[in-house]
DNA sequence: ATTATCTATAGATCTATAGATAATGC
DNA sequence: ATTATCTATAGATCTATAGATAATGC
């Protein structure tokens, strides 16, 4: 059924496998691949078609320009995590704030140091905070609260004031994006011992006690259903 | 004295005020500010020596390439903290590892966070992963076994083996320098107390319990003269 | 004579568009 | 007729080099 040679227009010159993955999502999986290694400026549209197994040319028939692809990459990693997020606040009855946040945690350690590419390494790039990506930004900003309101159900900092809390917020936060570099100069280390180290980390920072944590831990495996 | 008209060599073209640096300085707090708001692939050398005083060409008297400026940029920020490490390392007799290791976050994240340009921003580029910044990696790993060092002196990781040990240490260092990431969605943030926070939030990752914390901080402030 | 700068440019890109072409669909 | 691709290219860069020029130093 799904041979080739029964594909509409033009036939590509260059013909390498079938991927399986739409044109589309060849291109995207090019980009991601590109951008988190050599960076978004330096990587040329020739590079990510090719990559792609078309021409330079035909990118624009899928995307209108290169900043497209950064774009759809971006907002195709925060907003699994957003909705994921959203469940676990919403979930108040299934664990307490601190197994929630953890799982949180070790879920966005894994997302984004897990996949084929570093694609967290995308929020890296330095072109990201362009007006461009505000959508992007949009979404992020909405996960941060998310961490946020989580963090201010906790009992290590539900005595904190509004600023307190906003700090340590974009300490936690800030730990789990900030965990990409540690993966990038060592990739090959075991994502989940490492989520859930950085998960553990990220309590700690949150002011949990060293003694509570492997009941957090405990507590969280239960959450893989939410 | 250094009044301007004595200087040798035929005058800039577009004669802007004296900025007490020399042109290599200024080339180089140039290509700072560009690489760290613009990225290093979308700065061209046309942007930083303009921006440096002077013509595009004129750069290439100072500097081999583009590259060359990086590669110094990189090495001068990691250099002095590396310097410190060590001074740090070797005071055990002025204070307990625990607010050595507090030092030198707080340090570290002022370093990165503190000047006129986001230098630790630097750090996020993709292109510094290529070999032609050796230099600064080796130097970079050094500090990373400085913290290592230290943290193995703490009564909390004194008791882990050396694979627990090493993550520890990915963590706390991934924290400090993840720092910058925190900076840039929030550039306006008071530095000391951002520094300090962070400190904290790093001792936490350590295993340092919340009560002996403020106990921490103050034997930290000894070591200013180290 | 030495120095720091300048102007000019070769050669190598890179993005995005225009328009042709080779499939399938009807 | 529609579609996905291709080839070709205009126009705009960008880096690094060659060689001229306008100061001071001796």
């Amino acid at each position: 059924m799904s041979t080739p040679g029964k594909r509409v227009g033009r036939p590509r010159a260059a013909g390498r496998l079938d991927s399986g993955l739409s044109p589309r999502d060849e291109l995207l999986a090019a980009a991601a691949e590109l951008f988190t290694i050599r960076g978004y400026a330096a990587t040329t549209t020739r590079a990510v078609a090719e990559r792609a197994g078309m021409r330079q040319a035909t990118m624009y028939h899928y995307f209108a320009g290169k900043e497209d692809l950064l774009a759809e990459l971006l907002e195709s990693t925060v907003t699994p995590s957003l909705a994921l997020a959203h469940r676990l606040l919403a979930a108040d009855e299934a664990a307490p704030p601190e197994a929630r946040l953890w799982f949180l945690c070790s879920s966005d350690v894994r997302l984004l140091c897990g996949g084929p590419h570093n694609l967290g390494g995308l929020y890296l790039l330095p072109e990201v905070r362009s007006e461009g990506f505000a959508g992007f930004h949009h979404v992020r900003l909405e996960l941060k609260e998310a961490y946020g309101r989580l963090l201010a159900a906790t009992e290590s900092c539900g005595s904190l004031d509004k600023g307190e809390l906003a700090l340590r917020t974009d300490l936690v936060f800030g730990l789990i994006e900030g965990v990409i570099l540690i993966h990038r100069s060592d990739p090959d280390r075991p994502t989940d011992a490492f989520a859930a180290a950085t998960a553990d980390a990220a309590l700690r920072v949150a002011g949990v006690v060293e003694g509570a944590l492997a009941g957090v831990r405990e507590q969280a495996v239960g959450l893989a259903s939410v």
